[in-house]
DNA sequence: TATAATTTGTTATGTTATAACATTATTAAG
DNA sequence: CTTAATAATGTTATAACATAACAAATTATA
């Protein structure tokens, strides 16, 4: 069964998906009992700003000061709140950008993978059992434990492709 | 069909690995009347000198005086070379570990994927067309133009897993 | 409210990669 | 074989991404 975000490549309204993410970051911490602060929520949030990667420092830029005492976010603080999110499960990270995205099957743990516009940088994440067995299966006959899977598709999206 | 460098676990001539990839590069070099130049040839070799993938400033550090000028060959130079050997196709770019390693089907051109050991680092590189086509399936469902893939599979090779 | 645990601030630096332009080496043309 | 064109390398500087180390502030808990 495939299941992807068909969302990314047509007209939506986008806030829902933030709203969305938001409520289930919300749950999410709730049910660990640990703390979306601000920063973190605000971080959330700039991921989840588009269906695009965004970059640690693009980030940082984009908060530019704290809400709360007006000074600058720096780094840190920053790829402190995008560990967080990692570890929830709420976000990923694209490896061939160095920028990161929202999640969007949290349940799924890693037989997801990612179609990756060269053009306009629009992500599309997908997630099918087919190539989560195939790598199993491979990777089963080496004697190799699978662990983490990287799986990033890079090339045109259907809007692009038109284009071209 | 399943193809992969076992030797990369195993106990082996490494030598002669070595010197299958200085040949075959100055086979396609020839063939594509291009300069297989000094630094060029010792990048392919650093690159080469372990199943490990290696980082492009250590490849700077290990290189460290050019054998003609005696000068220290500086990262621009040692990344134009493994641009190079990208484009000829004789290398990879592992994106997780933002390193490098040769390559061993020059023959296959994105039908390949790498099993990355977490401990030792060690990296495995298998082709087989299954993984390709459940991509080029799912995303052709979704209307998107496969250009290049990125899998890597990270998790512990036999070696690491027996001590574990 | 004191104490511990967590989070954030701050400074500095490490790591990976490339831009821009000068110089040198190699090839091809006259 | 000299010159012009092309390719490769040298050089300096900096961009882009990421984390270490320690101090201060905030929040939870006893």
């Amino acid at each position: 069964m495939l299941a992807y975000s068909r969302l990314a490549y047509k007209d939506h309204d986008h806030d829902r998906c933030i709203v969305t993410a938001l409520k289930r970051a919300e749950a999410v911490c709730v049910k660990k009992n640990v703390r979306l602060t601000a920063i973190r929520e605000h971080v959330l949030k700039e991921v989840w700003s588009s269906h695009q990667p965004v970059g640690a420092y693009d980030i940082v830029d984009s908060l530019a000061l704290n809400v709360n005492t007006g000074k600058r976010i720096k780094a840190p603080s920053v790829y402190r709140a995008l560990e967080f999110l990692m570890k929830l499960r709420l976000i990923h990270r694209i490896s061939t950008l160095n920028a990161y995205i929202g999640r969007s099957f949290p349940e799924k743990i890693y037989n997801n993978f990612f179609l990756i516009c060269r053009n306009c940088r629009v992500t599309a994440e997908c997630s099918t059992d087919q190539i989560n067995n195939v790598i199993e299966h491979t990777a089963e006959r080496t004697g190799f434990l699978v662990e983490q899977q990287v799986v990033e598709i890079i090339g045109l999206c259907p809007e692009c492709k038109k284009e071209e």
